[in-house]
DNA sequence: CGAATTTTTGATGTCTGTCAACTCCAGTGG
DNA sequence: CCACTGGAGTTGACAGACATCAAAAATTCG
């Protein structure tokens, strides 16, 4: 591995790489501190993680890297291309090569939960638990558009951080504002995608709904 | 791999496994959906997953599941021995199986800040981050006591999903009742640590301190 | 159909956020 | 050497989003 590394050596508050940045270097912390974070469009931020010397970061899905990474304080890194590292898990089956897909885009969805839990609102967090059943549901080719719940109200106030009042004030403040419909408690009709879209990502500056 | 599969099914509210429990079997979930929580002591909870047919689970630390799942309704479920699947990894390379243990590693610590993020109270979230930066120190072998923050008021903030006065406050208040003492604002010596591994689980009853 | 559970709705409280001012400290230059 | 400056950290007053407590409405299930 000695052979395809570089060492590189950051000044304080400088970036390592963007978020949606192709994500063609692994990297290990040498020394110094970094930041990782994700951000909303309105500059709400969630730091996902402090990284100390031995840690990596480089975290990628579909070739982009999923957060941002910031130099804390000076620090030195080992940069590993992507490319040059893949070929030295060439000979490793296509079983743990699979394992490890699956836990680097379980590591995405659980960073984007971070920044759902830390800095979203109760409405945009309803919304957005919405929109990713949905988009679930598409990955297993099954329809989009009634959004099936099987879990309780509790079960989804507690995957939010919220209280299931809460939970059950905002889908029917939802359901008035015309953005939803509710055939049975567990089964949703979406009206109006694009504004709910715009709700879970923090677009709106409504954000008092209740 | 299907000759060391085992189907199983259960019915709705059935527990899969509990956390702690020793990691013996890794599990993909084929109909029905799971829920993955982690608990306080005082039966707060955090759900850090809904699990659909396709979805895999039993991640583990140190041997021992991470988190509880319960099926939310009746589940089938392909279990897999973690031993004799190991068997099948023998033949990968060490680095793709560090690889493999940092991602999983990640994983439990993404959960655990999900915990920490949705379900914590601002003081139990600094005594969790104070210690979590003790114990990485250890893990580094370095000094445990002086716990040293490389990071500014703000990234502090953004990671434990507060603004930067609650954080100031909550140390503030850590200082005054006899727990920490701040040599500088980025180097703190911890006085009572029993105390703050208490507050930090949330295993004591004066929640509001501020 | 009736009891139990889940969901929804309402009234009130509080933890933490917001806005603002003050303090502390590092760096700069006179 | 020390006043000046700007950013980071702390402290205070007040406000608001969500929690808590309580009860009604809807749904489930024997």
């Amino acid at each position: 591995m000695n052979a395809i590394r570089t060492e590189i050596k950051l000044d304080a508050q400088r970036t390592v790489f963007f978020q949606e940045d192709p994500a063609d270097y692994l990297y290990n912390v040498t020394d110094g501190n970094v930041r990782v974070s994700k951000m909303l469009a309105d500059g709400r931020r969630q730091v996902t993680g402090f990284l100390f010397p031995g840690d990596f970061l480089g975290l990628s899905l579909n070739g982009r890297y999923a957060y941002t990474a910031e130099a804390i304080r000076a620090v030195t890194l080992c940069r590993f291309p992507r490319e040059k590292l893949e070929s030295l898990f060439a000979d490793i089956t296509v079983l743990s090569q699979r394992m490890l897909t699956i836990a680097s885009n379980e590591l995405v969805s659980a960073q984007d939960q971070m920044l759902l839990l830390g800095r979203k609102s109760a409405m945009e967090k309803v919304a957005s638990f919405l929109l990713s059943l949905s988009e679930r549901a598409i990955a297993r080719n099954e329809p989009a558009d009634p959004i099936y719940l099987p879990m309780a109200r509790t079960d989804i106030a507690d995957y939010l951080g919220l209280t299931v009042e809460t939970v059950s004030r905002t889908l029917s403040h939802l359901v008035k504002s015309g953005v939803l419909t509710l055939s049975t408690a567990t089964e949703i009709v979406v009206l109006d995608r694009a504004h709910l879209l715009d709700i879970a990502d923090g677009n709106l500056s409504d954000t008092n709904y209740l």
